[in-house]
RNA sequence: AGGCGCGUGGCUCAGUGGUAGAGCGCUUCCUUGACACGGAAGAGGUCGGUGGUUCAAUUCCACCCGCGCCUACCA
């Protein structure tokens, strides 16, 4: 399973996929609903089945992998279960292109071949995600993998739809939907982006019918006067009073429509009179129906004018714009045009100029389902982390809108609804009828529609685990602990999910929801294809490892941010893992079979003591940060234990305990046991480099990933050891700053003593001579209670003692001046600060005492240091 | 129009009512038996602007400037 040597550098490549394989033949990702042990549940957000994995996946996946494999590790019995969307419309459209490549189009194929031929192509590219998600290490229970279009999860479809129906909740009829001339479908207020474009504002003549001057109105959109019924003007507008009930002219077609009056018209754009096209504008229509105007068709399903656009019937939306402004502009009615922005919806999918038609679609009552969703929220059932974003789930469903279900197309859910061919009768049943209830009939015609696929991912937490059976999964995983996703589907999927959840499910669909950000590149430009600056998860991988990524992903996560992510990013935590690699090779190069336990951790020594007391908070601050989804504090805490206290202090004190043949066999456990638990730690970020050390380290069990997530004890901790410690790592720094100040070359041994007048303190040098002097790379270390001759030595305080280093033939008496009297009026620039504040009785009354009492303390401090930096000073005749 | 968020060292970002931190970059020195994907030591910031609250504000409040994003039926 492992090679037999480290190599000097850690090789992502042959390791990932032996380890990936390992756990999930061994079932170690899988649920067992038989443990006893807590449950922890959380679905996949369903990637696109036909889609590819990109760094937004990787991102917020990766964030719920490590808590699932904390989650999994801390003793709870965990499912995360992924899942595939069959994402209607994308799906169709890939398939659409592949026949048009062989020159065929679907209604060739007949809907039944053309749905084969859907799942060929799903059955090829459905599985590339999911190897992809298996290159990241996520740790998914396969076993339960759910797609949308399951015979299980089609039946839930089924239910609810039907249970909607019988509640009165989905209802059919002849609306202003969205419609995409060019998916051919209806399309949901959420699948429109709606952005500002530059278009023009166009003043057209209404000539009145008896031959006055009519009335000017301006619009956007000139093609649809073909369908105008009428024109509208503010009922209390002085300007138009009088037109009110009069009749105009519609230009191009000659036909007379009326004047009307409506207080929904802002007097103050445009000419304060609207023209009045009920059948392609949301507006218009819902004026049409207070006002009893009829509507008339001008566009077919591919947005190309038909019999009713006269003239201009079989010709394209557009190009019918350009010839009917030339028109007017030719017989005089066009009065001006002025550049305006237009706000313009666009097919969220294939960028079509999405056409507002008026249509026979079903929709989704959603008033009374978004009443309970809206107070689980509000009284904390569910929670949302960050808890800002419920301010924008809340501001969505207090205002939210019918949703219209229904898509004109092949590939999703069958609408369940028939109509009877003898009386009309239409029928929504769980089961296929084969006879009408009301007049016996059999020739019944089923709805050719599907649904909106959001409809059945909003199923997902439940449908996934065998609703509406009351399976064993779903009575013990349901609700489930947590969703995590991204802020742009809180509306698409998370609100609808509460919304069906709540009403079917019987109760809320999840406790807590995680949102996170959206990656950006390094300039903080949201990524895309389009722009051409999006990361390869995959490449990433192959180029830097999927411990490097997920780590940088990690680091990243920051709440309430979107990451920025860059190469040198990524470069920083690929080092970061070549560190814990060489710090193992460190380990076991020493450890030769050695098993020897620490014993007694008081009677170890100061780096030993200091480093496992360290270990305690990094394990506090690990699981605090993922409590909380404190992602980048969690990394951070790991990257700065590991490499800054482990490898840089504990690793350079363990050679000179190593060094000792009665202290080694206490130091190689030590090493063992904090490299171990630090794995641990960080094996829900970086997974596989954390195993592949973990196999060859004295370990117990199979696999570091159902290893115990190390829980902080706070009786380990010890204070004494770590100020101990801190007061010898400054000391040792004091010693190296000082060589490098002076370019002492590093391999050079040098000769330093301190001067010590408390007996303590010289007691505690004394005792750590080895250690410093192997850290700061000394010839000698000599420790006295006090040294005269300071002229001839660098001198430099350090906390309660000072340091003196022999100047001959190092450093010269000059250049120690300068660098002493720099120090002096930093001293004393604080001091004056600090003392100015204890003036201040304001300050001593009524800041808090701690404050003021180290406020003092580093008066104290400072004064000491000053008055042994001027004497030095004055010793050396300055 | 409304809502949300952001503006901190060269870059990307954390953070806190008590004179600021990280990663990368930069400077100097160093191939010392874990690691040059490395080691040691450094330089670098009036924490967007203006007021207010406070003994004390980068941190709280108000306003302003700049930048994102989301929602919305101004033709």
């Amino acid at each position: 399973m492992i090679q037999e040597t480290l190599g000097k550098t850690f090789e992502p490549r042959d390791v990932e996929p032996r380890w990936y394989r390992y756990w999930e033949e061994s079932g170690f990702f899988g649920a067992d609903p038989a443990s006893g042990r807590r449950p922890f549940c959380i679905v996949i957000p369903p990637p696109n089945v036909t889609g590819s994995l990109h760094i937004g996946h990787a991102f917020t996946l990766t964030l719920q992998d490590v808590i699932v494999r904390w989650r999994r590790m801390s003793g709870f019995d965990t499912l995360w279960l992924p899942g595939l969307d069959h994402a209607g419309i994308a799906t169709q459209t890939v398939v659409e292109r592949q026949l048009a490549k062989e020159g065929r189009r679907k209604e060739d194929l007949g809907r039944e071949a053309f749905e084969r031929r859907v799942w060929e192509w799903k059955d090829e590219s459905g599985g590339t995600i999911a190897r992809q998600l298996r290159l990241m290490g996520y740790s998914l229970d396969w076993t339960r993998e759910r797609f949308t279009l399951d015979a299980t999860l089609s039946r839930a479809v089924r239910e609810v739809f039907v249970s909607l129906w019988e509640d009165g909740l989905v209802y059919r009829g002849n609306y202003i939907v969205n419609w995409c001339p060019r998916c051919v479908t209806a399309l949901s207020d959420l699948e429109v982006e709606v952005a500002a474009e530059n278009g023009s504002l166009w003043h057209i003549r209404y000539p009145a019918a008896d031959g006055g001057q009519g009335i000017v109105v301006a619009t956007t959109r000139p093609e649809t006067l073909l369908g105008d019924t009428a024109v509208a003007v503010h009922p209390e507008d002085e300007r138009y009073r009088h037109l009110i009930g009069r009749r105009v002219i519609l230009p191009v077609l000659k036909r007379e429509i009326p004047v009307v009056a409506d207080a929904f018209v802002d007097r103050e754009f445009g000419t304060g009179a609207v023209k009045i096209t009920p059948a392609h504008d949301p507006n218009d229509f819902q004026a049409a129906q207070r006002l009893g105007l009829p509507a008339v068709e001008i566009m077919d399903e591919r947005g190309v004018l038909n019999g009713n656009a006269g003239p201009y019937a079989g010709q394209d939306r557009l190009e019918a714009r350009k010839g009917i402004v030339n028109q007017l502009s030719a017989e005089g009615l066009l009065v001006k045009s002025t550049p305006h922005q237009v706000p313009l919806g666009r097919c969220q999918r294939c960028d079509t100029v999405v056409e507002p038609r008026l249509s026979n679609q079903w929709f989704v009552r959603t008033g009374p389902l978004a009443e309970p969703a809206i107070q689980a929220v509000e009284d904390g059932r569910i929670v949302f982390v960050p808890e800002n974003w419920s301010k924008t789930y809340f501001e969505w469903m207090r205002n939210i809108r019918d949703w219209c279900v229904s898509r004109q197309l092949w590939w999703g859910h069958r609408i369940p609804a028939w109509t009877c061919g003898g009386c009309s009768e239409l029928i929504v049943a769980r089961e296929d009828p084969t006879t009408c209830p009301k007049c016996g009939g059999t020739a019944l015609v089923q709805e050719t529609d599907v649904l909106d696929t959001w409809f059945s991912s909003g199923l997902f937490p439940f449908s996934t685990l065998g609703w509406p059976e009351k399976s064993a999964d779903f009575r013990r995983y349901y609700p489930n602990d947590v969703m995590m996703t991204g802020f742009d589907i809180i509306f698409f999927w998370v609100a609808r999910m509460i919304m069906l959840g709540m009403r079917f499910a019987g109760d809320v669909p999840f406790r807590k929801v995680f949102i996170n950000g959206l990656v950006r590149d390094e300039k903080g430009e949201k990524m895309s294809k389009t722009r051409g600056n999006d990361v390869d998860p995959l490449a990433v991988i192959e180029k830097h490892g999927t411990d490097a990524l997920r780590f940088t992903l990690t680091a990243l996560a920051a709440p309430g941010t979107d990451p920025s992510l860059g190469e040198a990013r990524l470069l920083g935590y690929k080092a970061f893992v070549n560190k814990l690699w060489n710090a193992a090779r460190f380990t076991l190069m020493n450890l030769a079979g050695d098993r020897a336990s620490a014993g007694d951790v008081a009677a170890l020594p100061l780096p030993s003591r200091w480093i496992l007391s360290r270990l305690q908070d990094v394990a506090g601050s690990v699981n605090a940060a993922l409590e909380e989804f404190r992602f980048d504090q969690a990394a951070g805490a790991l990257y700065h234990f590991l490499w800054d206290e482990v490898c840089d202090w504990y690793v350079e004190c363990s050679k000179v305990l190593l060094a000792d043949a009665t202290e080694a066999p206490r130091a190689r456990a030590v090493l063992v046991e904090v490299l171990e638990a630090s794995l641990r730690l960080l094996h829900p970020i970086a997974p596989f480099v954390t195993e592949e050390i973990w196999q060859r380290l004295p370990h117990e069990g199979p696999s570091i990933m159902l290893a115990g997530f190390p829980k902080p004890d706070p009786t380990k901790r010890d204070p004494s050891a770590e100020e101990e410690m801190g007061r010898l790592m400054r000391l040792v720094t004091a010693i190296r700053t000082i060589r490098a100040t002076y370019e002492v070359e590093p391999r050079r041994r040098i000769d330093a003593t301190v001067v010590a007048g408390g007996t303590r303190d010289r007691e505690f040098v004394a005792r750590h001579e080895a250690l410093v002097k192997s850290l700061a790379r000394l010839e000698s270390l000599e420790v006295v209670a006090s040294a005269p001759d300071a002229a001839r030595t660098i001198n430099q305080p350090v906390g309660a003692v000072e340091l003196r280093i022999p100047m001959a033939g190092l450093f010269d008496l000059a250049a120690e001046k300068t660098r002493l009297s720099k120090e002096r009026l930093k001293v004393m620039d604080e001091l004056d600060g600090l003392r100015k504040k204890l003036e201040n009785p304001q300050f001593v009354q009524r800041a808090k005492p701690e404050v003021v009492a180290q406020s003092r303390e580093r008066v104290a401090e400072l004064e000491g240091r000053l008055a042994k930096v001027a004497a030095t000073l004055q010793e050396m005749g300055g």
